[in-house]
DNA sequence: TTGGAAGTGATACTTGGGTAGCAATGCAAT
DNA sequence: ATTGCATTGCTACCCAAGTATCACTTCCAA
C-alpha cells in the first residue's frame, strides 16, 4: 500500500522531530515513508510482546504507553518506562534479535506509526550514521534504569514516591505531569512497591499537607516539605 | 611520548581483540597506538571518579575492577558491573560529557591501556562505524541491569544469592569464576545487600549441604539443590 | 613475631514493607 | 437510574532484611 502526498507528508513531519531520524535530509527519510502504517492502540490494550516487536518498529505519535516487566510467580510487575510522543520501541532489538523480555500496555489511546523491522534494517545498512544518534538515546534509558537501581538499592519507598512526584512537575506550570492521572497501582508500579503500601504512603503525605488526592489526581500543596522529604535521606 | 615497535604491537593485539575495535583495519587501529599508555592500577586502589574518566579512554588487559554506586548518607554501595580483561570504561561518556556518578575500584592488581579522550574523539570521527559496535556493548550492559533491577523488585536476597552464583559458575570447569574469592561484603554489594545478611543466608546454604565456604572462598557440593532454589522462587 | 586489620560467625533487636481482606466511593457503560 | 467495576482508604498481621555488636580467626606487613 503506498500512501499519498498528504500521508507521506505527515510520516515525514514525524520523522523529522524524532531523535534519531531528524538529523538526515528529507530525500533519504522519503525512502521509508510508503511503508509506514498508523495504528490506533486502545487504552489498557496492546499487550504486544517482546516478540511483535522483533516484526515491525513503532514510533509513538501520540499518547502514553508503558513498558514494564513482570515476575510470573507472584504477578508483580514494575514500570521500566513511560514511552510517549516521539518516543520509539525496542531499538537494541533492531540491531540483534536478543530476547527481551518487556511487555507493553497503552495508558490510554495510543497513536502509533509502525514499518517492517526488514525494510528499517535495510534502509539503517544504507544510512549507518544512525547508529551515531541511537546510542544517546539508549544511554538516556540506561541511566533511568541506573536511577531506579540506586532507589530500589538505597532510599525507602516513602522517599522514592516523594522523587518520583517530584521528578515529574513541570517546572513551568508547576503541575504534575505524565503520571498526574494514574491510579496508585501505577504509582506503586513505578517505583518498585504495590498499591498498598504506596496508598499508605500518600495518606501520610496527605495528612502533613503536603499535597491533596483525589481519585487519580495529586496536586502539590507544599512543595517545599516533599523536597525536604527527599533532601533527609538523600545527604 | 611515540611508543616502540614492540608495544606498538602488543598495542594492536589488544585491540584487534576488544570488540569494539577488532572490525577495523590495522592501518586504521595504526593511528591510536602511538598515544596509547600503559598503567597498572594496584589492589583495592583507583577510587578513581568519573571525572577522570572525562580525560582519558581506558581498556582492561588484566584483572577485575569493579564499578560501583554510593549512597553518601549511608555509606552502602552496590556494583554495578564487573570488569575485565577487554573491557572497557564508560564509553557513553565519550560521546557526550554527560554526568554519570559511578565509581571505580580495583578488585586486584589490574592493568590497563589508556588513551586521552580528545585524540579518540577524534579518531571515532573519522570512523563512525565505531558507533555501530559500540551499541551491542552498551546494550549488553543495559540489559545487565535491568536484571539487577529485577531481581531486586521481585527476588528475595536467598534466591539472589542463590543465582548469582549459580551465573558465575564456569559451565566447562563447573568451578566458580569472578566472584569465586571475593569476601562476603563483596558478594552483598553485588546483590545490592549487606555483609551480614549475605552471610546468614551463605550459612543456611552451607547446613543445607549445598556448598562449602571458607576464606573468600565458596565451593559448590551440591549444584542441583541450588538450581531448585532458584526455581522455586522463579516459576 | 606480633599487632592490627580484614574477614567470618553468630546473636538480638527493630522496622519497613509485603499481604490479605473488606467496606466505601466514584465512574462509566448500559 | 442501575449495575458493575475500578479505585481508594483502612486495619491487622507477618516476616525478611537491615542494624548493631561482639568474639573469634586468619592473614600479612611492620
Amino acid at each position: 500500500m503506498i500512501a499519498d502526498g498528504r500521508k507521506r507528508n505527515k510520516y515525514l513531519k514525524v520523522l523529522q522531530k524524532n531523535d534519531l531520524f531528524k538529523h538526515f535530509e528529507d530525500e533519504v527519510l522519503n525512502d521509508l515513508l510508503d511503508d509506514f502504517e498508523e495504528e490506533l492502540w486502545p487504552k489498557h490494550t496492546c499487550q504486544l510482546d517482546h516478540e511483535k516487536t522483533l516484526y515491525r518498529f513503532h514510533i509513538i505519535t501520540s499518547g502514553r504507553l508503558k513498558v514494564y516487566k513482570t515476575d510470573e510467580s507472584t504477578g508483580r510487575e514494575y514500570t521500566l518506562f513511560i514511552l510517549t510522543k516521539n518516543d520509539v520501541f525496542d531499538i537494541l532489538c533492531l540491531l540483534e534479535p536478543i530476547e527481551h523480555k518487556v511487555f507493553y500496555e497503552t495508558i490510554e489511546d495510543v497513536k502509533i506509526l509502525s514499518i517492517p523491522v526488514a525494510k528499517l534494517k535495510e534502509w539503517v545498512l544504507q544510512h549507518p550514521e544512525i547508529h551515531r544518534y541511537m546510542l544517546p538515546y539508549v544511554g538516556k534509558q540506561m541511566r533511568a534504569i541506573e536511577e531506579y537501581a540506586s532507589n530500589m538499592t538505597f532510599i525507602d519507598i516513602s522517599t522514592r514516591l516523594a522523587k518520583l512526584i517530584v521528578s515529574n512537575i513541570n517546572t513551568k506550570s508547576n503541575k504534575l505531569e505524565i503520571i498526574n492521572d494514574l491510579p496508585d497501582d501505577e504509582l506503586a508500579k513505578l517505583i518498585g512497591s504495590t498499591r498498598a503500601v504506596v496508598n499508605r504512603h500518600l495518606q501520610e503525605f496527605k495528612t502533613n499537607g503536603i499535597l491533596n488526592i483525589g481519585r487519580k489526581k495529586v496536586e502539590i500543596l507544599n512543595l517545599q516539605l516533599l523536597l525536604d522529604k527527599i533532601d533527609k535521606k538523600q545527604q
